[in-house]
DNA sequence: TTACACATGTAACTTGTTACATGATTCA
DNA sequence: TGAATCATGTAACAAGTTACATGTGTAA
């Protein structure tokens, strides 16, 4: 859904081969959008057969080739719609709550086990985007290096608070899931002392 | 993923037709996790196929007919083991923080528009959250109901605190977006400026 | 010559979305 | 007799997951 946009804002900073996007993917956008490296292959084809993107081959040695791709007009039309219209809202899908709502049926251990492994599964998330914040303020992120430099000056601050406001996003969400299931464990308390 | 277990959750309560369980769901479970109507009876079928539940067939008129599903203890099984067992997390998708994140792309109209359609959106849903609160509280919603009634009365206060916990998590998330979102507008108005 | 980084994928499956399709029963 | 509710689905598609498959270039 939002993984060919996350791909242009990617194809927006240079052409780009697949395993370069893929390399990259994990230690940049992938914070916002995660993909599995077997999604971006098709993805890029499927951009390309409706235009988006256009490929260079490029020979490597004797057989082998790189396909590097840059964005067509039409992809940065659809890119730029995609930033200026409206965003459709998924489904709300919260295992965690779903779970929450009905842990009388498991054991008071294993209630407790769910919300350590859920304050720890989010302290987790919450230190790499914390790290990844820092990068940005620092703006020494390798994607963000690319990206100011292409960018006029007069922009770069708007870029770089931009990014950040992505990121804290993040952030409050992993704060706000730990302070949950913080007085998750101080209710468990409560039932068992 | 999830759907067989907000099923089962249902069905544990005691036997429902498709129909039933499809009427229910969206003023319960279903705002934990959401699914059409057209995802429930193959669901349904899926999970009577591997033997969680049973359906008995019953006779309406002269042509019709209704299935009424049970939970086997296998299904009960299978629930317990998830609710004791960890929870897999899905891996992170956030289209709002990606379209934060690359904002500088948006005309400040639309960069607005957008920050202001993310509050609306979550205050929506937080609306809604916290009138179902309200009615756990009250031990008013008619599935609360129906659980209390076959809940040994020792057990009823965990039921409705861990039914209270779960959607607060819910509550906690809509907060954070919107003091996020609302973070973002004052950042537009410090580059407009 | 071997290991590592470069480079591009496919196949099978599960889950979720959107829109449609059909008929029965009951009550005003 | 017509509308609301009861009742059960299908079909086509899009997106995401998991695991696998294949080969090249380069530098130690």
């Amino acid at each position: 859904m939002s993984l060919r946009y996350a791909l242009l804002a990617l194809l927006r900073v240079g052409p780009q081969s697949g395993y370069d996007l893929q390399k990259k993917f994990d230690t940049s956008v992938g914070h916002l959008w995660h993909a599995p490296d077997s999604q971006i292959y098709p993805e890029l084809r499927k951009m390309e057969a409706e235009g988006l993107i256009e490929a260079e081959e490029q020979v490597r040695g004797e057989r082998g080739t790189r396909r590097m791709y840059h964005v067509t007009p039409t992809g940065d039309a659809e890119y730029l719609a995609w930033m200026n219209g409206p965003l459709s809202y998924a489904r709300v899908r919260e295992p965690a709550s779903l779970k929450a709502a009905y842990l009388e049926a498991a054991t008071p251990e294993a209630a407790r086990a769910f919300l350590e492994q859920h304050i720890a599964h989010w302290r987790g998330e919450l230190e790499q985007w914390e790290a990844e914040l820092e990068r940005i303020d620092a703006r020494a992120t390798p994607m963000l290096v690319d990206r100011l430099a292409v960018t006029p000056e007069a922009d770069r601050d708007r870029v770089v608070a931009f990014k950040r406001l992505g990121y804290e996003n993040l952030v409050g969400r992993a704060r706000a899931e730990i302070a949950w299931a913080e007085r998750g464990l101080e209710l468990l308390d409560r039932f068992s002392g």
